[in-house]
DNA sequence: ACGTACAATAGTAATAACTACTATGAAGAA
DNA sequence: TTCTTCATAGTAGTTATTACTATTGTACGT
């Protein structure tokens, strides 16, 4: 894991992207985590460490590994954007009553893009697939 | 068109709503219209006709639409919700460029529901699925 | 090690989408 | 027509995100 955070910074330094403590945290905290955390979460959960932190921080370093193709973000809803380091292929299960967001892997849909390519036109890049639900624990909780 | 408004509007009487004008317009205008119009679009179009509407009645009406279940809304990453009156079975096609949305139909991916479900012990209420690509202009145009 | 250039940070102000709130006005039943 | 109740307009408030600027810190060259 921290590995990976090194060789994912090497290679922005390469793009005048300098290391700092604080875009350490926040890859490593993307990395680690399995949970796809907000802004908002990244921010609380790396305030102990650094207190001085402005959630701008957040934000500008999020926008530099989006674009850097480091991290995905995802726009689910209503709230907030969640952010997913995990470049592996899986898609998202969502839970309508908790939030939660599980991964789950399925071959990637390649039939759908080549038909959506064929009906519209469109130069396909790529697509986006969740899964909308209940989870086992609000299933068993709820009626 | 103008029929399914009113068979639309007969439904939600049923519910204690009322029908207004502002109400009928803007069903009107998403039923009538394939551009999956944001609240501010639709608010700029109907300014005209009613000049003294509220922003505030744009939302409320879509609010309880939606929760009505007669209109979708989409949130296609950066910017604001978009609203989609067809109910039938389709996938959208964004273009990264202009944002433009192209409906396209497939047959939907049951099969990913059932694998999602197997594999992550959810409860599957439904899914969504975009392409992301370039549309036929754009890709002529630019680079 | 040291200095320098320039990117990054902190902090705050600004923006934009959306929601909450309240007084007034209109739908529709009696 | 009259009354009840829901809807609207208008505005203020909230929240996520971005813009801006002075200051700080990184990393490269020496």
């Amino acid at each position: 894991m921290a590995a990976s955070v090194q060789l994912a910074l090497e290679q922005l330094k390469m793009n005048g992207v300098r290391m700092t403590p604080q875009r350490h945290a926040i890859l490593s905290y993307l990395m680690d985590s399995k949970s796809h955390p907000t802004a908002d979460e990244i921010y609380k959960a790396l305030s102990p460490a650094f207190p001085s932190m402005s959630v701008a921080t957040i934000y500008n370093n999020l926008r530099l590994f989006v674009e850097a193709g480091l991290v995905r973000e995802l726009t689910y809803g209503d709230d907030s954007s969640r952010f997913d380091a995990d470049l592996s292929d899986h898609y998202h299960a969502i839970c309508k009553s908790c939030g939660q967001i599980v991964d789950f892997g399925y071959p990637p849909l390649l039939e759908v893009e080549k038909a959506a390519s064929k009906e519209t036109g469109f130069t396909v890049q790529g697509h986006r697939m969740e899964i909308y639900g209940l989870c086992s624990s609000c299933n068993t909780t709820a009626k």
